[in-house]
DNA sequence: CCGAAGACACATA
DNA sequence: TATGTGTCTTCGG
């Protein structure tokens, strides 16, 4: 968890009890997983990957229950913004913050309130 | 069931 | 930049 927070990846592989969830969130949280670590993707771009609206994938992720698990801080703006960040909804205005240190020791280049375009990441794209 | 709201995107002016 | 509209899933009455 430490080494999640500190932007490390864990060599052990989490398994997680996705039966709490709507079949909407696995399938949301199935596209998260996949995002390497340092890259990000949007919201819109995960929903067009599942057809669905990027407004439904906001909603997913936010409620998303396993926070730095499932990556949900690799999501950002369309524009390449931060975005927000609720973890729980109890960040308030914070949230943008957070999230931005969380990828930042990702080593996600970020330039100013603007991601570097060589960090996003497609649904499409090939995992490997 | 129906209505409202949401960690968005996109088109206009 | 700043509104307004489109869109889909959840949640509460």
């Amino acid at each position: 968890m430490v080494r999640l927070f500190d932007g490390h990846s864990i060599s052990q592989p989490v398994v997680l009890n996705t039966n709490l969830v709507s079949k909407f969130q696995r399938r949301v949280y199935k596209v998260l997983e996949r995002i390497p670590r340092g890259r990000v993707t949007t919201y819109g771009l995960i929903s067009n990957h599942l057809e669905s609206a990027p407004r439904a994938v906001g909603g997913a992720v936010a409620s998303n229950p396993w926070p730095l698990f499932i990556p949900c801080q690799r999501v950002v703006n369309g524009d390449l913004t931060i975005g927000n960040y609720g973890l729980c909804g109890s960040l308030d205005r914070m949230g943008t913050i957070t999230k931005r240190n969380l990828l930042d020791r990702e080593a996600v280049p970020i330039r100013g309130d603007h991601i570097d375009r060589s960090a996003l990441w497609v649904p499409s794209e090939k995992t490997d």
